[in-house]
DNA sequence: CTTCGTACAGACAGATCTGTCTGACCGCAG
DNA sequence: CTGCGGTCAGACAGATCTGTCTGTACGAAG
């Protein structure tokens, strides 16, 4: 039934290929054609499991997607007993592992929003992206910050955003630290524990 | 001489063409086919004057830069006599204004790096433009902070990404508005006065 | 008037890209 | 053994894109 442990499935070895093309060279500089060939799959294997390439490239984003979630949530989760202000810490310590990465190359999401603007099903993926970490750094503020909760969530959905820009366009990985201390700065004016 | 103050000259709706287009639609959804046609000017004509299409987008990013520096510095200037904060808070009013335009669509050298991650001449306009405003900032910074003052200036520059992804991603104008509160909370930090 | 520089219009070649289709192969269920 | 679902390999059509080239037009300079 499963995959005796080889080489993974073809629809997995294609999506490992796409992710790591599409988001190294940028997606419409890579064809198909290419990551059938990297990914030693056929092209009616592909069509026979996306409809066209933008369905796969939306495939790519909601993994990717998945994937960072899980991993910030998860740090943020371990640290379930501390401060608001030690666990939203905790996050951006994951940031500044993320933006450390060797082949970082700033967010996938807004890559694709430059080269699909007006695509439904990768602008779909990309909403569906944007929501998870403010509703992350709310509910962690929820018990301590009542209002002004989600204000200052939004603050530090920014700080990840400059962070994540930063490091990318110029290359300059220790912003994730610059966004950690203004992120222990704001929490602190707003008397967070 | 000079244009008779008809339609101008050919070069000049080449490059207006092109910054609406590639802008609004990413640069490589946009055929040169398409910049001739509606810009009125003929394919010869744009192969005199730019060696190739990526000659010409790096030609537009350096046009968004200048302009965009120009427009943000003018307003800092405009408060010389000022105190540091209000000389800072004047360049995010800038930014509010520049986010809450109706065409907007996040940052123009971001989305040229997504889709041209490996072309020397755009990223040397897009590394050409990521450095005015930390120059900026520092320099009004310069006479209250002293070694803290590019740290500083490092931080303030990240709000103004962050507002400027939020803004794009999430279809959110009023990010400035945010980042120019915590950058208000930040400099109060920091004792600028 | 002629010449020169600049621009226009569009054909053209060559490359490339997406999506379809054909045919062969292979492991497994019946 | 036979049939079938899934896969591979690659040809193919049709569209599209960049960059070159040809020929024409027009105003200014000489």
């Amino acid at each position: 039934m499963e995959a005796s442990e080889g080489s993974p499935q073809p629809v997995e070895r294609l999506l490992a290929t796409a992710d790591r093309l599409f988001y190294a060279e940028g997606i419409r500089a890579v064809g198909i054609d290419r990551v059938l060939a990297e990914s030693r799959v056929a092209k009616s294997t592909l069509y026979a499991h996306f409809r066209t390439k933008e369905d796969l490239v939306a495939k790519y984003l909601h993994r990717r997607s998945d994937a960072t979630r899980t991993r910030v949530t998860q740090a943020v989760e371990d640290r379930a007993g501390q401060s608001p202000t030690a666990r939203i810490l905790a996050a951006f310590e994951v940031f500044d592992e993320l933006l450390s990465e060797p082949g970082f190359r700033g967010c996938p999401f807004a890559n694709a929003s430059a080269e699909y603007p007006h695509h439904a099903g990768i602008q779909a993926a990309i909403a569906d992206d944007r929501a998870w970490l403010p509703a992350l750094f709310s509910r962690v503020l929820a018990p301590v910050a009542g209002q002004a909760g989600s204000g200052l969530a939004a603050a530090l959905v920014q700080l990840y955003d400059g962070a994540v820009a930063g490091a990318h366009l110029d290359r300059a990985p220790e912003s994730a630290v610059t966004a950690a201390r203004t992120a222990r700065a704001l929490l602190a004016a707003h008397q967070v524990p």
